[in-house]
DNA sequence: GTTCGTAGTATCTATGTCGATACAACGCCG
DNA sequence: CGGCGTTGTATCGACATAGATACTACGAAC
């Protein structure tokens, strides 16, 4: 069983939800300058395509400037707001694209002290200050590979000098490469693990090598909760 | 205008997408332990129901044991295999989510040096190493409030003790403080800012205050670009 | 004033999803 | 052996979405 993560991107602007289909709807219309070759160019109906830039029109005001007769017979034109709205959704996407596609590192154990949506977790790595949702206990901590630091165990700063509120040195365990960036697995004393993604310009200068110690940080922040013993009988 | 970042959740696992509805399905029918009752909890009809669960058990194995007959009338009860999708369902979630509830610091720049999907970004803060998709050359960079790392200036460590490939020094211009996180908002020479998000711990340790000298570092893999001048005319 | 390619609008139809309904099959229990 | 509350299955209709089609309106260029 081969579990994929996916998801689908959205804006909600005012009354209207925008969708993939709609910023691919501007972006045809922005090419060809015309909402008819535009939805030849999507393959969609030009009835249904004109609808909906009027029904986003109605929520967000104008996003597109139409002109009918003329030379050429008219044309439309994107405004500045569908440009906006375009790179709005596609900072979204991206984001979400980083998350779907990050490896994660996963430590369940139990909430012990809380101070509003912060929380120390007990896990076998030791203590981990995380935010998770408020009425948790049993719970499972996961922390994006992107959001490891390593730093070599010698010139770790003192934890004071740092907003980076996790730490633990374990020694590195793999180290996969690839064009630009390297996945490092970190393994800690009895059996956690953690992976952090990291430039390969960093791999050389940290000299990484399997069997090294090595520190592996993380802000409380970057590391979520999730309740494990699900929801409440109602 | 205010514009909601909205996503919806969804996992594909062999050959069904398992989206928040199945989820809430599998929830309920945990819960009362019968497909009948779980129906009516969630004001479904019984028939969809029961053939979204042989729907998903066709693509991926059995998700429940389903008895009919017997004392009560028979019942149905999840599998291992069922909560565990629920459980990396709730994960990805919670990752998405995450992503969508943050603020992002944008720096619109133009792509210098390149090596796979790893560049040199030059900003107006300065160069920032980024991921960026293959072919864009003017990009925005966006950096999750939740990557950034906070030092004391006089502490940060030399630059190749670290996998913090970013470094920005500037100075402490907002502080909102709530429950358990605080966000700081820190401008850098002529016009850069950048948002961090950290505990208030942490801006006790540092004793954060406006005006101050502060070190913002993040990774480049936290760092993703986003491709300004859109889509190459087809 | 005719032409042309566009915008704008209304209506019909196909499609897919889901609830509603009805009924058979099952098996323990009294 | 009948009752009961399940699972299992088939069919119908309501509803929303979108394509298909047909027609009008527009205005510069020729």
């Amino acid at each position: 069983m081969t579990i994929e993560r996916e998801y689908t991107t959205k804006l909600a602007v005012d009354g209207v939800t925008i969708d993939r289909r709609d910023v691919e709807m501007l972006d045809a219309i922005d090419r060809h300058g015309s909402m008819h070759k535009a939805a030849e160019a999507l393959g969609r109906s030009y009835a249904r395509l004109q609808n909906r830039v009027v029904e986003i029109e109605d929520a967000v005001g104008p996003i597109t400037e139409r002109q009918r007769g003329g030379s050429g017979g008219g044309g439309t034109e994107l405004t500045e707001t569908a440009r906006e709205l375009r790179r709005q959704f596609d900072r979204h996407d991206a984001a979400l694209g980083g998350v779907a596609g990050i490896t994660e590192s996963v430590f369940p154990g139990t909430v012990r002290d809380r101070t509003g949506e912060l929380a120390t977790v007990e896990t076998e790595i030791g203590s981990i200050l995380a935010l998770v949702p408020d009425d948790a206990t049993e719970v499972q901590i996961s922390v994006r590979s992107d959001a490891v630091v390593l730093t070599d165990p010698e010139e770790t700063p003192r934890a004071d000098g740092t907003s980076l509120r996790n730490q633990f040195t374990g020694t590195v365990e793999g180290i996969e490469s690839g064009d630009a960036i390297t996945r490092v697995t970190i393994r800690f004393a009895p059996e956690g693990m953690i992976q952090a993604l990291v430039t390969n310009a960093s791999v050389d200068r940290l000299a990484l090598e399997s069997g090294q110690s090595i520190t592996a940080s993380f802000k409380a922040t970057a590391a979520r909760g999730v309740r494990l013993e699900p929801s409440a009988d109602e």
